[in-house]
Formats: structure tokens, C-alpha cells, sequence
DNA sequence: TAGGCCATCTGGTCCT
DNA sequence: AGGACCAGATGGCCTA
């Protein structure tokens, strides 16, 4: 693949590509692949100390989970937007957009029903998006980068890309196998079980050069495939 | 201080 | 009608 060039254009995370370094061997390489090279500026990967505690109980500026403790200063951005500013029952009034006009769709309702609304549909927004990091977290946990205290956790679009760099190594690595077993099986006569075929990444079944159900003309069974004696196997070679 | 990343809100669109 | 999904907007936090 690529290797990643101090001059080589970088994604949106080109900046940080020298976080690269902290990253593990594997996901190196892993990202040594096409657009990855974005990914490992993304990725932080740079001892920058725990990640911060964002948390997310954290409503925004037009917050609406009161409960939670806000470690992102919630006060100072309901100021700066204007909302949640004492009387959250007052007519509903949706945060002025630049695009579309909006609020069709609530027209009829009642200013407390709109709220209610709202605050429904911003909570389950908020589901899905935690739902969505916790996936994230899942993917991030099982593809190889400095998983460490003191190593911050990788961007998201950084743990996209790797992952997908990730997946495509292993596939690579898989068929190299996968070349390999075969080269060995004609030439030491390792009978891979046909059942037993494994799946290529894009799903079919791995195609061996070789069938099965032949004589073994080899002690060694070298040839048990192929059938024919392999010169490579110096078994077959050898005089009975 | 600028830029990157993130959480959240919000309106629009599509689907059930 | 309601929910899921999406993308734009906004503002906070952090690092270089």
C-alpha cells in the first residue's frame, strides 16, 4: 500500500498526522492505505491525557434534560442562545434557522404541546446518537490503536477509516493465507477439508486449485488433490 | 487564537 | 401520526 508522505494531501485531519506515531504496529500499517492516511491524522493518537469527561448528559443550548449535571457549562450556553431561560412553558419558539421556514408540521399545535413535542423528539435524537457512539465505542474497542489511559480515544472518523483499512488488511492477510495453504497443500500434501472451505471477504467460497477424491500416489498425500505428484513434495520423489 | 472534535437542537424527509 | 434518519447550525472543550 501507501506509505503515508509528510507532502501527501491529507483529509480534514491532515494537521495531526504526526499523532500518527503513538498509534500500535498493526493499525500503522493498517492505515497505510489510501484515504487512511486522513484517518491517522484524525486519529488521536498523541498521549494528550485522559479523554475529556464530555458526557452525555450534557444538554445543549436549547438543553432540555434538566437533571443532569452539566460539565459543559450549560448556563453559559443557554445564556448565549437565549433559551432555557427561566420559563420553559412560554410559546415554543424553535431556534431561528437560516434554511427553510419550518414549523409546518407543528402549526395547529398548542405552545405546550409543541414543547412537549420537542423535547420527545430532541430525547430520542439523543438515544439515537448515544446508541450510535456506543457502536462506535464497540468498533473502537475490537481494531487495533494504542488502547491506553493515557492515549486518546480515536475521532470517529478516524475510527471509521481505520476500521475499514482494518477489515481490508485482513482480508489481504486472509488470502496471502489462504495462497500459502495452497502452495503447501501441493507441495506436502496438507489436505484442506473441501467443507471446510472458508469464505472470501466478499463472500464466496474460497475456489482451491485442486479437487478432491484422487488417487494418493504420494505417501505423504501430497497429491491427494491435484492427483498428480507434485515435484515440489520429495516424497513423490522418492522411490518406493 | 484558530482549528478540530463533539454533543445537542432542530427542521426536513422518508417509512411504517 | 409517529419514529428513524439525516444534515445544518450552534456552542463548548481542547490542543497546537
Amino acid at each position: 500500500g501507501r506509505s503515508l508522505r509528510s507532502g501527501e494531501p491529507s483529509g480534514p485531519g491532515g494537521a495531526a498526522m504526526a499523532e500518527l506515531k503513538s498509534l500500535s504496529g498493526d493499525a500503522y500499517l493498517a492505515l497505510s492505505h489510501g484515504y487512511a492516511a486522513a484517518a491517522a491524522g484524525l486519529a488521536y493518537g498523541a498521549a494528550r491525557g485522559p479523554e475529556a469527561t464530555r458526557g452525555y448528559g450534557t444538554p445543549g443550548p436549547g438543553g432540555d434534560l434538566p437533571a443532569t449535571p452539566a460539565p459543559r457549562a450549560p448556563a453559559a450556553a443557554a445564556e448565549s442562545s437565549g433559551e432555557q431561560s427561566g420559563d420553559e412553558d412560554d410559546a415554543f419558539e424553535p431556534r431561528r434557522r437560516r434554511r427553510g421556514p419550518g414549523g409546518a408540521a407543528d402549526g395547529r399545535r398548542r405552545p405546550r404541546e409543541q414543547r412537549s413535542l420537542r423535547l420527545s423528539i430532541n430525547a430520542r435524537e439523543r438515544r439515537r446518537m448515544h446508541d450510535l457512539n456506543d457502536a462506535l465505542d464497540g468498533l473502537r474497542a475490537v481494531i487495533p490503536y494504542a488502547h491506553s489511559p493515557s492515549v486518546r480515544k480515536l475521532s470517529k472518523i478516524a475510527t471509521l477509516l481505520l476500521a475499514k483499512n482494518y477489515i481490508l488488511m485482513q482480508a489481504q492477510a486472509l488470502d496471502e493465507m489462504r495462497r500459502l495453504v495452497a502452495y503447501l497443500n501441493q507441495g506436502q500434501g496438507l489436505a484442506a477439508p473441501v467443507a471446510a472451505a472458508p469464505l472470501t471477504h466478499f463472500g464466496q467460497a474460497a475456489v482451491f486449485p485442486f479437487s478432491a477424491g484422487a488417487a494418493l500416489p504420494c505417501p505423504d498425500k501430497c497429491a491427494a488433490f491435484s492427483g498428480t505428484p507434485s515435484a515440489l513434495c520429495k516424497h513423490c520423489n522418492e522411490k518406493p
